[in-house]
DNA sequence: TCAATAAAATACCGATCGGTATATTTTAGT
DNA sequence: ACTAAAATATACCGATCGGTATTTTATTGA
């Protein structure tokens, strides 16, 4: 019964997956350990085994529920025909908080991004650096379309693409708050409007 | 020597000043008593002759720091003329959050929203309402724009206010985590598109 | 000025925090 | 099946957590 991969490596990818929805709810200063030995049914001495501090653990859950967004997003985007139908995925993937499936908790980077201001660096160079990406991702996308003669080209990629996502995050942010998944709708809506509006 | 205000009402004061900013950065599980009293230089005894608990400090503190941008905007607003112009305030006031004076830790309203998602029903109450009375006011002037001519009447109010708080939020937000503050001046550039699009 | 009262400091509570040294159990190669 | 190594559990560490009962100090009205 010799597996791929080692135990250690299972044990790592069980907790990650069983806590990942905790450091996304609760923040990292408001999960304890005994929040991950209850989730996991491990003990202390299990996860420290796997995971150097409790950070380590929170900035492997981040990636976690990053990848779960970006792959899905991704997926969608790539089924899409013109770089204006890529660019719509968004309003599809976040209608509703239910066009993908999300972490528990919501967004990580909107979750991450605010929790971790200070106290963190790690986790704040590593929100940082999936905004960016995720910056430079639209930023391709749009200027894939001006080039294709899909939007005009006094288009703004980089507003544009700055635009959108604060206001994806800014919608989320007002949805949970509020408890009003209607009014992500509603924002997404002016999100298909500044991508239409550029056609040419 | 005596004062029209009591000395209680004057250590209450004091604590909520001094704590406002760290309640602001760094979320409630992440700032302890012995954060307050450090600011403050009051001893816990005298927290707790003030304050029920720690939450109700939490809950003064970010009355605290919402009234101290509600009212720098609203005077704002209060000093333009047109809708158009009311509706602008906002460009200024949050460009490089140097437009108004801002507390430490930046905008209550994002912080606490993501902060107190879970956990605490208090403070989630209160910034639930910080941004429904927030998009009414917006609504209000939007509907008031209209009346007057300014707005072509197929705006939509409820949309349009939404999007404009998702824009300045989700604008602070990248800003902030990617350490930027002119990511934000772009997205508020979108947020005076939007503004001078319902022109009639 | 002087009590009555209010406010602040001291000293303490049990619980939990993140983390670790050590012992026990499980895995995996032979 | 046996053993060396890896993984997990146990038991513990000092520090800090939020909160409180009690004592000391400061305020306030007469």
């Amino acid at each position: 019964m010799k597996n791929e991969i080692s135990k250690a490596e299972r044990t790592r990818q069980l907790i990650i997956e069983k806590t990942a929805g905790i450091f996304n709810t609760k923040g990292y200063a408001g999960t304890s350990l005994s929040d991950l030995t209850d989730a996991t049914g491990l003990t202390k001495g299990s996860i420290y085994g796997n995971f150097e501090n409790k950070e380590e653990v929170a900035l492997a859950c981040f990636d976690y529920n990053l990848a779960k967004i970006n792959t899905a997003v991704q997926q969608l985007i790539s089924e899409a025909g013109s770089f204006t139908d890529k660019l719509l995925v968004y309003t599809r993937a976040y209608h509703s908080m239910t066009g993908i499936e999300f972490p528990e908790g919501g967004c990580p980077i909107l979750n991450t991004a605010v929790d971790a201001d200070d106290t963190n660096n790690l986790l704040k160079d590593r929100v940082a650096k999936a905004i960016l990406a995720w910056k430079k991702r639209l930023i391709d996308l749009i200027k894939g379309g001006i080039e294709a003669g899909e939007f005009t080209a006094d288009t703004h990629p980089e507003q544009l693409a700055l635009s959108l996502i604060a206001l994806i995050e800014g919608g989320i942010m007002i949805a949970k708050a509020t408890n009003s998944p209607n009014s992500l709708n509603k924002v997404l809506k002016t999100v298909e409007f500044l991508i239409r509006h550029q056609k040419s």
